[in-house]
DNA sequence: GGGCCGAGCGGACTACAGTCCGTCTTATGA
DNA sequence: TCATAAGACGGACTGTAGTCCGCTCGGCCC
């Protein structure tokens, strides 16, 4: 849903109308396939950091004005391939059982969300990485981090009315940063201490006053 | 403090003397100060993302070589540049008045940390972003931030020792980020703001059970 | 089926970060 | 003062991201 859409369809009149992309020409959808495929196997094979645009227009077989065209950049081609991971995670949350799901209180929805995310980063974070450093504040724009940050605002505003939601949400998100998970792996920090410092975190900012246990 | 100081000192037995660097060479000290000077001047004029390290090469009249010699990537320059003004606030930290300096409560000398570093985030974002995106975890591995993570971790161990202090500290710094910051600029958060909502944070993971208001 | 036109194609091109190595400069000590 | 070698110099070179634009092909309408 990050690839870019085809352009607006147009009404017999002439006119542009809106909301109504006119769907994708075969060859675009073909080209598209090849593209993924081959990504997906080239970052599979070598890592994610080794693999060049270049390389993996070659291996597809277009040229590297097809992978741009279609992606827009590095990331663009990151956050496809991420996708549909990610959307498993959204729909759990949108309309999955509690705690993930609507239903649970707030502090044990977020703590859900974060235990759940980072889990995902953990699993796949090149991709991550190379979709949110690809270019400048890349991460905030993604449309997946909007959607995040707009759950983990709403939970803030439900448990802390008095508290800055907005930015809280952003503060709540900023330690799963792909580069910072990764850093950290690096200097020897595992996946379940993580989601414990995070729980604990998101327990003392959401929680009731008295503290839960770290 | 992070450009590359000389090699190690050579005693008369020919060994080399670990810790005493060998003073910098006239020339070398020479093109150090002409480098920091013209990418001074290049990032005030044109913006630090509009300027190539080949032009401040030639604006300094040296090689490109020499540049990254002496600072090793953009990353490094942009870390010299900065150098100068996180010192102070070191400094700060570590022998001034309190809140900042020793001798508050954990809870005001972490507030006090990031109303100060906020304030200079928000003067310098540009070079911040340079120096912590330029390669993959940079952020992490400068020593600024890992004395300003020491820093946290001890108040965190002091004010909420059943919390995981290193970890902890992470977290909280992870709003710090260059890339966040400049984000939300964009998009219409001013320091005020996100400097009141980090003490939020803050007194709500440090602080007594009874958080503070917003 | 044929023709039109605009989306899609691809690869040459640009710009930049970072490396390499033959040459030159400086500090030293005799 | 001069010889020497450690180390600095600089610019040509490499590899990659991202742009551009003349050409091609697919969808649509007649």
């Amino acid at each position: 849903m990050n690839d870019r859409t085809g352009p607006q369809s147009v009404s017999q009149q002439g006119l542009p109308v809106l909301g109504e992309p006119r769907p994708e020409r075969a060859d675009a959808r073909r080209n598209r396939l090849k593209v993924l495929e081959a990504a997906d196997r080239l970052f599979a094979e070598l890592g994610v950091k080794n693999v060049s645009l270049d390389a993996i227009a070659a291996a597809a077989g277009v040229g590297k004005g097809t992978v741009f065209r279609r992606f827009g950049d590095r990331a663009g081609l990151a956050v496809a391939l991420l996708d549909e991971r990610e959307q498993e995670l959204q729909a759990k949350i949108l309309t999955g059982p509690p705690p993930l799901g609507p239903g649970a209180p707030a502090v044990e929805r977020v703590t859900a969300f974060l235990d759940a995310y980072l889990d995902l980063l953990d699993r796949h974070v090149e991709l991550f990485m190379d979709s949110e450093n690809a270019s400048d504040g890349a991460r905030y724009r993604i449309g997946s981090y909007r959607l995040w940050h707009r759950h983990i605002a709403i939970l803030v505003e439900e448990a802390r009315p008095e508290l800055d939601a907005d930015y809280t949400a952003h503060v709540i998100l900023a330690p799963l940063a792909a580069d910072l998970h990764n850093a950290l792996r690096t200097e020897g920090f595992d996946l379940a201490r993580m989601q414990s410092g995070m729980r604990a975190v998101a327990a003392a900012v959401l929680g009731p006053q008295l503290q839960a246990e770290a």
